[in-house]
DNA sequence: TCAAAAGTGTTTCTCGTACACCCATGT
DNA sequence: ACATGGGTGTACGAGAAACACTTTTGA
């Protein structure tokens, strides 16, 4: 019948097909990597061993793994840059916030060879950030204020402006601000997320007029506890994902 | 000095560097060509001729050029885009509002060997479309409603869900809608893209107003001319593009 | 003269912004 | 007792949504 004879057809062609005829591009995944420590909107990097960029601070990151034939053809690129989160700060996988920023792929931008990286930003609680410097690979990683952050390798300074204005992009009408606070939180912990995303001051009555509509939205609900504070206690809140 | 050494340095380093040692994926573009042909919002696919997939439509798009080596390193992911646009569709660059969607990368995606595709939105004013149809290699594309379009070979229907998701939520915010019009356009036609891209219908007062708020932001102005209608003549207007 | 679409007016509701103010608590 | 920050009230303006209405043209 036809229907067999298509499948025979295709099953010949795969095994007549020679793959490797044109060059082809290493890929990686780049990660960026941010929290907030002390109020200030952070970035983690490395400091890179090897040439090219000998010295230079860089995104961590790393190549995709790709098998050698049809049958093993290696890991999805969102489980590559879970590998490399998890092999670069040591942050188990779900720590963090991952999402794929796009591909970056201007010739030259590594001098060795065609590479064509796949950036994604990962937003990683302030409270699991302890366990990040402990990491086995993760020596000579290190956290920098955004702001003054040191001229990177690459072209990894742009992807970090990408990150940047996606992050604040999508502060609102996505959960990225639940993503940089402990489980539960103040209203003025979210806040405060807000304004350092943002680089603005937010009005503490307003804000939270936005916060207890979300509360009723479900998006959230009140936990157990109050946070202490220099003044009277605050309510602490915990985000409900339903995905 | 340590400033000469470095540099000796790092051009020994490349000199001995020897690339492909792991194996590499190919890496294609692949395009969400997307138009409004009838007050429909239409897609272009073209049909495979070859396995895998034979037969079955997809999205137009085709290898990045790679080079051989450090020296040339092959085209922009962009301009492979736009390569790609024109020979596949004919239609000169800036006709269209091309911009990048992800990369997407699953593997097995492609049964030959593992293939990492970038893909793009492009957006076509339907009064280039007539262009399209004449182009070389574009024997056997064809538009289709989106709507309904046929399942497409790969991973594309994922693909154009995206696409789709994004144009829809680019569509307030950004001048997306004025790339699906023609040069000089009436409310009401700039309207009409609102609508079929959202499938819903506006309000033609509201919608003027939101309109007319534009026009003293300068986004727009009034062209020369007007447009017949079925009834009483519009005026016509322009999109200004300041970058 | 009539249908169709351009264009205007009006009302209601929601939401963001600004700002004044009260209240509970640790020091 | 008092400063600090949590929590509340209010008033204004912009804009979204719904809908009734007038005007201008081609057929």
């Amino acid at each position: 019948m036809a229907r067999r004879k298509q499948r025979d057809d295709e099953a010949a062609f795969l095994a007549a097909y020679a793959p490797g005829k044109f060059p082809r591009p290493s890929v990686t995944v780049d990660l960026v990597v941010l929290t907030i420590l002390d109020g200030v909107l952070s970035i983690l990097l490395v400091a890179r061993g090897e040439h090219p960029f000998k010295g230079r601070w860089a995104l961590p990151g790393g190549f995709v793994r790709v098998g050698e034939g049809p049958k093993d053809q290696g890991e999805d690129l969102y489980d590559a840059a879970l590998r490399e989160l998890r092999e670069e700060t040591g942050l188990p996988a779900g720590a963090a916030l991952l999402e794929q920023l796009g591909a970056f792929g201007r010739p030259n931008r590594d001098p060795r060879t065609r590479v064509i990286s796949v950036a994604y930003h990962a937003l990683v609680r302030p409270t699991l950030v302890p366990h990040v410097s402990g990491g086995g690979d993760a020596a000579g990683a290190r956290w920098f204020p955004v702001v003054e952050r040191p001229p990177l390798a690459f072209d990894h300074d742009e992807i970090v402006e990408r990150a940047l204005a996606r992050v604040r992009g999508d502060l609102e009408g996505t959960s990225v601000a639940f993503a940089l606070v402990p489980e539960t939180f103040t209203i003025a912990e979210l806040r405060t997320v807000h304004e350092v995303i943002l680089g603005t001051t937010l009005d503490p009555g307003n804000f939270r007029r936005r916060f207890l509509r979300m509360l009723d939205d479900g998006v959230l609900e009140p936990a157990r506890g109050k946070r202490a504070t220099a003044s009277k206690p605050a309510q602490v809140y915990r985000f409900v994902d339903r995905r």
